[in-house]
DNA sequence: TATAAATAGGATAAAATTATCCGAAATAAA
DNA sequence: TTTATTTCGGATAATTTTATCCTATTTATA
């Protein structure tokens, strides 16, 4: 569904989001260690994220990455899965032809429309906030 | 969603129905061409298909694809994404988490898990029959 | 100002996916 | 039986994705 890339991207924004709420800044390697993901790469989608606007980093000593608490309610999946794996998932054909609308459609066209279209709905509106609540109280995880 | 190879194989599944119902054997490149596929790469996916008894092959002179008539109808494309792709789409974490599940969910299980059910609940009730008479209707297409 | 700590970014490597090529094996028909 | 045709299958190549490494740049603090 998504690339290694985006599935690192979420958790860490997720995880960065858990911090950021008590204040703390987390390192590639303190994200990494906690969503289970090699660091280096690790590293290289942050930087998406902050160009993305999605995350801020602070460099330097005392530094690392963080998201303004105030955004962390309206920070949605949505966002991350189109920063990192683009619009893709939400317009693509499903049999990967370049035009495919109602005009002129793919066979499965009006079925897959159907999917995307609560795929789409369920990533922009889950948002951050509600993803870091539940790992915060145990209710769900990041690695095994 | 769907690898390059599963995409490939659907259409060529589709087409190779349409042809079998009009009793017709279609080689790779007819597949190819009116699929808009690389043929080579395409004659591998439809090995796997016979592999995996979804199509037939009858080799020598007058040789090709085809599909038992009365079958068409009972084939359905979740069929042909397991035998590509597996079953990773129908089971697979979103975030791609080894172990995931109720008892050990990952932030997103829930709402993956809809949306998942009913992709599968479509793959499975779509027929190879279905599609292709929205080809030969003329209501969808396989290329631009 | 010097130093240590941290992200940024370029270069490169490894692995997976997509794609091509060619000879072997099978088969229908002449 | 020979020939032409066609799938099968192994080897290889190209591309994309995933992953690593190293140096430059930035910044807080001593």
């Amino acid at each position: 569904m998504f690339s290694k890339a985006c599935e690192y991207g979420i958790k860490a924004a997720i995880f960065i989001a858990i911090n950021s709420k008590e204040g703390k800044r987390v390192s590639p390697k303190e994200i990494s260690e906690e969503i289970d993901s090699p660091q280096a790469f690790t590293a290289k989608i942050l930087q998406e994220l902050v160009r993305h606007k999605i995350v801020s980093s602070v460099k330097g000593a005392y530094g690392g990455f963080e998201i303004d608490k105030t955004r962390i309610d309206s920070i949605k999946l949505s966002q991350i899965v189109k920063a990192i794996d683009g619009d893709k998932i939400f317009n693509g054909c499903g049999l990967g032809m370049e035009i495919c609308n109602e005009n002129h459609p793919c066979p499965v066209h009006d079925k897959f429309k159907t999917i995307r279209d609560e795929l789409k709905y369920m990533l922009e509106h889950t948002s951050l906030q509600e993803l870091a609540l539940s790992i915060k109280a145990g209710n769900s995880f990041f690695k095994v």
